[in-house]
DNA sequence: TTTAATGCAAAGCGTTTGCACTGCT
DNA sequence: AGCAGTGCAAACGCTTTGCATTAAA
């Protein structure tokens, strides 16, 4: 697994979802605790899958929606990655950059500080950009 | 423009597509021409818009076809940013990072070695993984 | 009862594909 | 004639949207 991702109570995600003012209904919930704490930057098909098992009857539209929402309040973020047409979805909110193994497509966390560009400086001088992410693209050797 | 393309004689692009093997027909030509010198970083899309001022009757087929069969044989790079779902095709072939500006959505070439990552080895000694290709995500004010 | 959320189906967008047509060789 | 290349249109995968139904406050 790429993702460390916290383990909230049912209790705990649904104060998120609230204080995000997002209604918590059965299927935001399944949503965001399988996106938020179970899944590894999963597609809304993987999110599908996973929450079908408990939600048979929640639709494609409604997964959509929710992820869409929950990416609006910042609950989530948007990954795309190379190699791969449908968007991932990332519950981890700490600030962090990723590593792509082209070979399996896997998205492998790197901790925001793991990741030290040792010219950055100059970057920033020359492009003056704020805010910061990095995506490594690599291929991670039988793994 | 984020990108610095070679000025390529007709003939030149047409030796460098039989070299590759690729018939030089028109329509390819064109395609070539554009997504090698002229373009920064365009989408299928662009590349119709920009290939139709001169060849006005190119399907959208033809330029699938025709990128997908440049990238095959390595005279284009295909590149896919965040906040766009389409893919953008890249002629520059030497090593190179992209900075993403996410204002403008605009694709800048950085130099392979204007990005230098600090802690690469370790990063290499945690994930093994070879090959690098870095994007950095970033807001360029009022670019 | 008023309002929001869900589910279905249809539409949308970017891309790919099947197949007939064209144009070199 | 043979064959690669082209163009049209249909199909495809992922995502969004319109609208009727349902559930909740």
């Amino acid at each position: 697994m790429g993702n460390k991702l916290p383990a909230l109570t049912r209790d705990e995600l649904i104060r998120r979802l609230m204080d995000a003012g997002v209604a918590p209904t059965a299927q935001r919930i399944a949503v965001a605790q399988y996106v938020m704490c179970e899944g590894d930057h999963p597609t809304a098909e993987e999110v599908a899958n996973a929450v079908r098992t408990r939600l048979p009857m929640i639709s494609r539209a409604t997964i959509y929606n929710t992820l869409g929402r929950l990416v609006e309040v910042g609950l989530l973020r948007e990954v795309r990655v190379p190699h791969d047409e449908s968007l991932h979805y990332d519950g981890n909110l700490d600030p962090h950059h990723h590593l792509i193994d082209k070979g399996s497509g896997e998205i492998v966390d790197l901790d925001f500080n793991e990741v030290q560009i040792a010219n950055l400086d100059l970057l920033r001088e020359r492009y003056r950009f704020d805010k910061l992410v990095v995506t490594i693209e690599g291929t991670i050797p039988h793994a």
